[in-house]
RNA sequence: GGAGAGGUGGCAGAGUGGUUGAAUGCGCCUGACUCGAAAUCAGGUUUGGGGCAACCCAACGGGGGUUCGAAUCCCCCCCUCUCCGCCA
């Protein structure tokens, strides 16, 4: 959420930077709202000075002697009433453009870092660096769902009996590849300084709303409707809200967490698009990073977190790119953003594994999370980040189709060989 | 699902109609004492909003109501805990 104050007070620059994404933004209902509101705030605020001043009066009276039916008591009274009249006018017009401003802020996105690329869209978004040439495939390669279905290790057809089309079922060596990727990410983050969490896979609408996934995207989680309960689109809403509605200490922060969790999407509007294999499907294991930090900390935490991610593709040996998002191209939610992209062989091109995101104040804003100062007054916002710390079925895929040799086995990188108890698929 | 208890400041925990934004304790900050620290003593210490400011307003789980006046009384909802039942 952005802050009010800066809208009404910096118009011209919100608005110049909502511009740069993509997407048509309007502060101007927002101003216009917060103006009526403002002065009917005032407004009904006088009134409630007078309305306290005379409870205070009658109070003091009938305590030193007066009685109810006193005419003093009764003028006061009178006029108490005349103004309980006036404030019951006034109240519900102020909550009611309160409420509106609310909803509007909501459905604003972050404000672009300064250091984010301007650009329109994905195409202008700006490579960083690229890493691990040396291990891309030479020769030819099968698509990883068919080597996955060669090898027995993955199963379309019967996940979309069980499920529906964009799940999958992996077996045997599939399944326990799998686990140790998801072993072994959360062995080195946790050995990078992440504390593990295996939160609620349901959340509700607070949590989504705090981290921005509401209530914009509601189309793109699956929901409870008994129970305001969504699935958990990703790890990002359950770990960030922990710390919902909290004043921590300033000596608490940095707080790193790691999360492994299955991520559930409905991935509306991407009919058509990654039909096959582990590319988008309706459930895959994630595991998360997520970090709350002192602002003054924040980027460079950002870079770090991204090392972090990248950590894994190296160990891994599996060749990716870092790409910034332009401003065109970033998230609802994010000031500034890296992508990690991995490479696959099959496709010639180069796939997100993990999205890493500096979220600023927007998240912290939306789920109040505060944190205070040691013998300072008052409290600060927060800084979120978070990234993935990858994306477990996108590396299966890397895997299935790096890893691959001529004989039509799969090799399993060193860095996993003790995990699995093998050396080939 | 049945029965009961409870939701108050950073935390713990008082408070049942009147200058209570709220006792007390812990924590934290400042000062005194000390070479320094601990201990002790004194003072301070909720959050959010409006206003250039003086200052004002709001908030005791949420929403309504009664009243000149509500943390306190009434109604509805939510959540937490305990016991019983059921269950991985």
């Amino acid at each position: 959420m952005l802050d009010l104050k800066l809208i009404r007070e910096k118009p011209d620059f919100v608005q110049e930077r909502l511009n740069l994404r993509n997407g048509d933004y309007d502060i101007q209902p927002i101003l216009q709202l917060d103006e009526q509101w403002r002065k009917l705030e005032s407004d009904r605020s006088q009134l409630q000075a007078r309305s306290n001043e005379i409870g205070k009066l009658v109070g003091q009276k009938m305590k030193s002697g007066s009685k109810p039916n006193d005419p003093e008591i009764l003028a006061l009274k009178e006029e108490g009433n005349q103004i309980k009249a006036r404030l019951s006018d006034l109240e519900p017009q102020e909550k009611d453009l309160k409420t509106q401003i609310d909803a509007l802020l909501l459905t604003l996105p972050n404000l672009p870092h300064p250091s984010t690329p301007v650009g329109k869209d994905e195409a202008e978004n700006v490579q960083v660096r690229q890493w691990g040439d040396e291990y891309k495939p030479r020769t030819e390669v099968l698509p990883h769902w068919e080597i996955g279905e060669k090898l027995g290790i993955l199963n379309t057809e019967r996940a979309t009996k069980v499920a529906q089309t964009r799940f999958v079922m992996l077996l045997g060596a599939g399944a326990a590849l799998e686990r140790a990727l998801i072993q072994f990410m959360l062995d080195q983050q946790i050995a990078a300084g992440y504390l593990e969490v295996l939160p609620p896979f349901l959340i509700n609408t607070q949590s989504l709303t705090a981290t921005g996934q509401l209530p914009k995207f509601a189309d793109e989680s699956f929901k409870c409707n008994e129970d305001d309960l969504w699935l958990a689109p990703t790890a990002e809403v359950p770990v960030t809200n922990l710390y919902r509605d909290e004043i921590l200490s300033a000596d608490q922060l940095p707080i790193y967490h790691c999360a492994y969790t299955p991520c559930f999407r409905r991935e509306a509007g991407s009919y058509g698009r990654d039909t096959r294999g582990l590319i988008r499907l309706h459930q895959f294991n994630k595991v998360e990073l997520v970090k709350l930090v002192h602002p003054s900390t924040s980027e460079q935490e950002h870079q770090t977190l991204v090392q972090n991610a990248e950590a894994i593709l190296q160990a891994l040996k599996l060749p990716y790119r870092v790409v910034e998002l332009c401003t065109g191209d970033l998230g609802f939610g994010a000031a500034k953003c890296y992508d990690l992209e991995v490479w696959l062989p099959s496709a010639g091109t180069y796939r997100e594994i993990s999205s890493c995101s500096n979220f600023w104040d927007f998240q912290a804003r939306r789920g109040n999370i505060r944190f205070k100062e040691a013998g300072q007054k008052g409290t600060q916002f927060v800084h979120t980040l978070n990234g993935s710390g990858l994306a477990v079925g996108r590396t299966m895929a890397a895997i299935l189709e790096n890893y691959q040799q001529s004989d039509g086995t799969v090799k399993v990188p060193e860095a996993l060989q003790s995990y699995l108890n093998r050396a080939v698929l």
